[in-house]
DNA sequence: ATGGCAATGTTTCATTGA
């Protein structure tokens, strides 16, 4: 079984590629961030016939979430944004598929430290972290998937002199990702060995992605029953090549059938 | 010293992203 996430960076721009994309990967659950579309414009139709079920959670220009399963999964228990938390930020969805809770999640960028917009990100990672512990407490296998906008530490950055302290790298951010990890879940990427300087999004400018000035942003976390069932977790950066690409490469988790 | 790319709507610029 195959789970991903992938900022599609605008699911309009990108349906041509996240469409063969699927077709390649053949991923069983897919998390869309910054699809950038309301519900009503989703392509629900094109992914049925692309072979993918979807539930969708979006707003016009900005964020916008979506979660697409293998035709003949059952898309169960829907659950749109975080409950008691008014977000006018289409961030959070998750659905039941496969008996595994899957939270696909779009992390605020924050900005820069100390702006209004981390001051945003941190209450709006202080909402998921309670959260993410109601949904560990409801659901034995729980994945959570997406752009989180924290790099985990310095193996996740590809120069940590020069993103020291700032945005998506500062001790604040990853204080909250750890503490994450600590509620019960593990960081599947690093489950394994990898090899150096492994990224998940480059900046379009500056030939970013040609020399590899990446960060490592978009995870995929597993419930400790789930993680044990692990046995891969990869980024998938070709599909940062060729012609428009997100600046974002897709990241796949693959799990043992009989978990 | 600065901005450099891409997408969107408020469109021929401003805003946002990371």
């Amino acid at each position: 079984m195959k789970i991903a996430s992938w900022n599609v960076n605008s699911l309009n721009v990108r349906l041509p590629r996240l469409l063969a994309w699927l077709d390649r990967q053949r991923p069983d659950v897919v998390c869309l961030q910054e699809t950038k579309m309301e519900d009503s414009r989703f392509p629900e139709e094109v992914l049925r016939e692309a072979g993918y079920a979807s539930c969708c959670y979006g707003q016009k220009t900005y964020n916008g979430v979506a979660i697409l399963a293998r035709n003949g999964l059952d898309i169960g228990a829907v659950q749109y944004g975080v409950p008691d938390y008014a977000d006018p930020q289409a961030r959070v969805l998750a659905a039941t598929v496969c008996n595994i809770r899957i939270v696909c999640f779009y992390v605020p960028n924050g900005q820069a430290i100390g702006s209004e917009k981390f001051e945003y990100k941190m209450q709006w990672c202080r909402q998921a972290t309670r959260y993410l512990q109601e949904t560990l407490a409801a659901y034995t296998y729980v994945a959570v998937a997406g752009d989180f906008n924290i790099t985990p530490d310095d193996r996740d950055v590809y120069d940590p002199e020069i993103w020291q302290g700032q945005v998506l790298c500062s001790d604040e951010e990853r204080a909250v990702f750890q503490s994450w990890l600590t509620l019960g879940f593990q960081d599947s990427f690093r489950l394994f060995d990898q090899p150096p300087a492994v990224f998940s999004w480059w900046d379009y400018r500056q030939l970013g992605f040609a020399k590899n000035h990446g960060l490592r942003i978009d995870h995929i976390l597993l419930s400790g029953k789930l993680g044990a069932t692990c046995i891969a977790s990869i980024v998938d950066r070709e599909e940062r090549k060729g012609d428009k690409p997100s600046d974002h490469a897709p990241v796949i988790v693959t799990l043992k059938e009989d978990k």
